[in-house]
RNA sequence: GGCGGUAUCGUCUAGGGGACUAGGACGGAGCCCUCUCAAGGCUCAAACACGGGUUCGAAUCCCGUUACCGCUACCA
């Protein structure tokens, strides 16, 4: 068997949308697991929409993704002469024609059959013309259209994921496949390029089920073998509906500036559509290529659900080496205006612990910035909601501080000592350790919520900590 | 309207004739653990769209209905 050759083929209009990366991660898994080509096609024929921002970010998409693509990326809009040059081949070899209906008069005789409730096709009475009239139009110079003559019959294929589908080719009516400006139309284009850049598995949206009926006729007519073919579901917001602006982040880009791990994102939209079968669910990268197989993927239509989507995250995160993690917390962290990258990089073990405290409480890189202002800044900010939950008593507060601060001036700087000391200090006053423990974490982080204290205090060290119970039972004195 | 596609808990899904009292996960409710929050463990609520067949037996196969989605351009 030869080497199956695929491709992610968007139109730069936009940027990478969420459908677009599940399609392009499938055509990439099937070609790692299949020791296949994973090729990018950028569809940029329709220049009044495609920008090179778009086509940039849809580059940074992917790559941020990790989804490599194995050979130089092709160009659509780059192969204009050989989309003309194939549809001519057809009108040689007569299996396009040439029309001279006006896109005027045939939007009319279009809405002439609406009004009389009948479907519109193109009734090929260009393809009745006499052989002179035909020359004689054209060496006139009168605009025309090539079309594609519908062949009788049915055409069908068996598709990936579906199984047979077939379309009676009488539905299908004599299409467009090079405008009068001889730009070809998006069908003759895709045909075209899969051709020459020798597609074995056409994987893309099932939206694009009516195209492949024409496609498969443009293969046979251009004397090609086919592809190939694998429709997936689509992607669908909260409402059932297509996945759209309305519905929030719908460009990849959001969700990695939203803190998401390429990892996760990838093992989300991987499970939209697909599945290993079982139980399976968190998955690294190469897993997931193992696990592939076109046998797991779903017909239906998915809802993408962000609630899933972070705990995903979530579950990616605390599975990822500090190490690992660094890199994308780091920039995070400087630009908070928490370190430098310097700073980070002398106190690396330091700065490793701490990611691992908190990458198990956090859902996305993001939290960890959140949680991790108290280790970085001198002057915390009380969150007033913690102050006023384990702070309520102010003398009391400040008496259990002034103690504890007391005894932790005087106890060695390791979780088990300094635990053994707090707790002895609880029982002396008949209190529960919490009853230290929680004032305690709102003196040395502000919050209500951090990693374990003795982790805390471990993290902030002896100056700094006692110097923060200090200034807490100084703003308890003043209150 | 025509053509095509799809249909299991709210959501992602397992399931491919008997192992189904329909399993897992997210989300929800509760409990445990516990210095808080996460994580983890346990429990609960929650689904085979409907109607006909086929079969000893149907979530699973067939047909119809319904609903939803897509396409129906000299857009991609």
């Amino acid at each position: 068997m030869s080497v199956p050759r695929l491709r992610f083929a968007p139109s730069p209009t936009g940027y990478l949308h969420v459908g677009g990366a599940r399609t392009a991660l499938f055509n990439w898994l099937y070609a790692r697991k299949n020791g296949g080509v994973f090729l990018l096609r950028i569809e940029d024929t329709d220049k009044a929409r495609s920008t090179e921002e778009s086509t940039r970010a849809i580059f940074e998409g992917l790559t941020w993704l990790g989804l490599d693509w194995d050979e130089a990326v092709v160009y659509q809009g780059a192969n204009l002469e050989r989309h003309q040059a194939d549809a001519d081949r057809m009108l040689a070899n007569g299996t396009a024609y040439r029309c001279f209906c006006t896109p005027a008069e045939l939007e009319e005789r279009r809405r002439d059959a609406e009004a009389r409730k009948e479907s519109f096709k193109y009734d090929r009475r260009c393809d009745r013309l006499p052989r002179e009239e035909v020359e004689r139009r054209v060496r006139a110079g009168e605009p025309h259209v090539l079309r594609f003559r519908v062949p009788d019959g049915t055409t069908e294929w068996d598709d990936l994921v579906h199984e047979r589908i077939a379309f009676p080719n009488k539905d299908i009516e004599d299409f467009v496949i090079l405008r009068s400006d001889r730009t070809p139309i998006y069908n003759m284009a895709v045909v075209s390029d899969d051709i020459a850049m020798g597609i074995t598995l056409v994987m893309r949206g099932d939206d694009h089920i009516s195209n492949t009926p024409k496609q498969i006729m443009l293969y046979r007519a251009l004397g090609s073998e086919l592809p190939k073919f694998a429709h997936l579901p689509m992607i669908h917001g909260t409402d059932g509906k297509k996945l759209s602006k309305r519905h929030g982040a719908t460009a990849v880009g959001d969700y990695q500036h939203q803190g998401i791990l390429p990892g996760a994102m990838l093992n989300f939209l991987a499970l939209l559509g697909w599945s290993p079968g079982g139980d399976r669910e968190v998955m690294t990268l190469d897993e997931m290529i193992a696990l592939f197989s076109e046998d797991g993927l779903q017909k239906k239509a998915a809802v993408f659900d962000p609630k899933k989507l972070e705990w995903m995250n979530g579950q990616h995160l605390s599975r990822t080496p500090a190490a690992e993690l660094a890199p994308r917390v780091t920039p995070l962290l400087v630009a908070a205006g928490y370190a430098t990258e310097a700073t980070l990089d002398s106190r690396r073990d330091w700065y490793y612990a701490l990611l691992d405290l908190l990458k198990v409480r956090a859902r996305t890189t993001d939290d960890i910035v959140r949680q991790a202002a108290p280790y970085f800044v001198d002057d915390i900010s009380y969150d007033p909601d913690a102050v006023a939950k384990q702070w309520k008593d102010a003398a009391a507060t400040r008496d259990v501080l002034h103690a504890t601060r007391e005894r932790l001036s005087k106890t060695e700087w390791n979780a088990a000592a300094m635990e053994e000391s707090l707790r002895q200090l609880a029982e002396e006053r008949g209190i529960a350790g919490g009853k230290i423990f929680q004032p305690l974490r709102v003196a040395l982080t502000g919050l209500a919520v951090s990693p374990g204290i003795f982790d805390v205090l471990l993290m902030l060290g002896r100056e700094k900590s006692l110097r923060r119970i200090e200034a807490a039972e100084r703003r308890l004195t003043t209150k």
